[in-house]
DNA sequence: TTACATTTGCAACATAGTTGCATTTATTGA
DNA sequence: TCAATAAATGCAACTATGTTGCAAATGTAA
């Protein structure tokens, strides 16, 4: 039962990796499951302290990198001096098209999926290839 | 003739700190002529250097930071690593209401001063205080 | 012009991000 | 199942950026 269990929680995360052609590792898959369960954003720090420190800043770091590039995260500016990272759609990375909010007062930042970028039209010229959309306030739970 | 254009120059970043209650000093009028002229987000570093390192980096540090606690400047997300600062616009500082553009090409982030956010409706329970929009590609020079 | 509060620069420290390299680990094919 | 190979990891060291304390210099108001 127990072993059965946890047989199906690390199936998802086992299978996330390799179908973005990453090696299975322990310390991925430790990351992964940590950011499917956290359910907000965190950056580089929260992740090392939320796992005891047991990894080292530097795998830390070049993991969230690659998650990053292979598209199984996308980055956030929530206004706060650090970036943070949160698990892409299932299907695919839409980072560009929805919105997130950082609450003030339980300082966590989550993405507000449903919520789309809407179309802002810039001054001849302008090409964008990202955006970056934040709000800072109160969330649903501290208000 | 020169020494008449020197006052004028002056006269107006001169006023605008002590509008906003601040000490007159040779490094706050260097530090604000420049960021007039420069005419576009400047980090911290950016703005020592643009001034040959004439003054101490704490200084830059502590007075951006007055400038912008009194409302002078305002504070910049762009994705890259640092902060940048801009001059908030004559009347007030309406860094909320406009999105910046950081140009991936020539590395320099605008304020788009004229390009207001839409009104973005969020769930029941969100309240929002502050607003980031920051979109990042190709600026009409360099494109 | 003086007295006082503020600003400035220096030194030192704090924090986040990054690279090189030797060791360990996962994957592939025999 | 095991060996060979390529990739991931941890350590040390470093860079860049941000921050504080304190003594000296400077601006302001009387």
């Amino acid at each position: 039962m127990f072993f059965f269990d946890l047989v199906i929680m690390n199936t998802s995360s086992k299978t996330l990796l390799k179908n973005h052609g990453l090696k299975v590792t322990a310390n991925r898959l430790i990351i992964v499951e940590m950011l499917q369960s956290v359910g907000y954003a965190v950056s580089q720090n929260d992740l090392k302290a939320m796992l005891n420190n047991s990894l080292d800043k530097v795998t830390v770091y070049r993991t969230l990198k690659t998650f990053q590039e292979v598209g199984i995260i996308h980055e956030i500016l929530d206004g706060s001096v650090q970036v943070k990272y949160a698990l892409c759609d299932v299907s695919k990375c839409n980072a560009d098209a929805h919105i997130h909010f950082k609450c003030n007062s339980c300082e966590k930042t989550f993405c507000l999926n449903s919520i789309k970028i809407p179309n802002i039209s810039l001054p001849i010229g302008f090409m964008v290839a990202k955006q970056f959309v934040s709000f800072q306030g109160k969330c649903q739970s501290c208000s």
